[in-house]
DNA sequence: ATCCAACTTCAAGCCCGCTTCAAGTCAAGC
DNA sequence: GCTTGACTTGAAGCGGGCTTGAAGTTGGAT
């Protein structure tokens, strides 16, 4: 039989397929990071093999690149055939990284909450939660956040209970 | 001393204070997440316990919360006292769900990537990646993506390889 | 031959979390 | 009282990741 009976995909095929909508699709196309050929009639037609590109901008979304990073990662990789291992382990390794930072980070957050649970967060100047290290630190312009003073939160006029 | 000496911060204090643009903390208002009195010539003055507010929010940004979230959080915590144990239990609880639920996450991918730089990701119907079962379900419409056919890829048509 | 769903393009719109701008007002120091 | 910098408002803009709409074309089934 020959390949290309079933092998070229309308956008409408590709789209239930990889779960994404179809403008979702042309807009991924218009980014560079699936290609298609046309009919004679200008319809969209897909190699079998974009699923697969499309399986690994979601994957790589997940991680957390932007498309646009997703483009420089998918151009390591070849366009119309299964990645080779070797192609693999450049990139997944990048990602475990990422991966590994951002578990890091949770982990981080969350020791910071169990924390304030336990303490009750009665103190400004003593939780952890509000000397934002990590949040000014990727923000730039320096860890101040609070702490700054605040022996115990001082005192605050008589603004009474909330109605 | 009467209190309302150094208790009221105008906005660019308290934007120096949090780390935060005055932009954001005027769109922050605007949103209900924090509140401020007006002198008599309409500048805002803030409470001292708004940079408690502040911190909250940035720190549930963190955990993934959208600002809508952070007000409906922020409406279980008092106004201008420092919350207590009881009011962060509930709070930090949710948000430790929540981080689990990402660290989960994470995990998982990283798992099925270590797994794909084992068997080289030559198969799609093999791996366990191209299987984006979580985010199809978070998604919603069914975790189709690849694997509805796929006897390891099929035949391709004579694409060559690429230059 | 005809129909209708699926396709085409391009521009505009949407959501989120802000930032920027313009035009004007306030407040504190000299 | 004048200057200067911090403040005020509302509207518009931005970046990312798409979706929606309008107006027109294709293609497979009948």
């Amino acid at each position: 039989m020959t390949p290309s009976r079933h092998d070229r995909l309308t956008i409408g095929q590709l789209a239930e397929r990889s779960g994404l909508a179809t403008s979702a699709l042309r807009y991924y196309e218009s980014l560079g990071l699936i290609h298609s050929e046309r009919t004679t009639g200008n319809q969209r037609r897909y190699a079998r093999s974009t699923l697969r590109r499309i399986a690994f901008v979601r994957a790589a979304q997940q991680v957390g690149l932007s498309l646009d990073e997703v483009r420089t990662a998918l151009a390591r990789l070849p366009e119309d055939r299964a990645p080779t291992p070797r192609d693999w382990h450049t990139v997944a390794g990048a990602w475990q990284h990422r991966i590994d930072r951002q578990i890091a980070e949770l982990q981080q957050m969350k020791a910071k909450l169990t924390g304030c649970i336990g303490c009750g967060c009665l103190s400004l100047s003593r939780c952890a939660l509000y000397n934002a290290d990590d949040r000014a630190a990727a923000a730039g312009p320096g860890a101040r956040y609070l702490l700054t003073r605040d022996p115990d939160d001082g005192p605050e006029p008589a603004v009474g209970p909330e109605g």
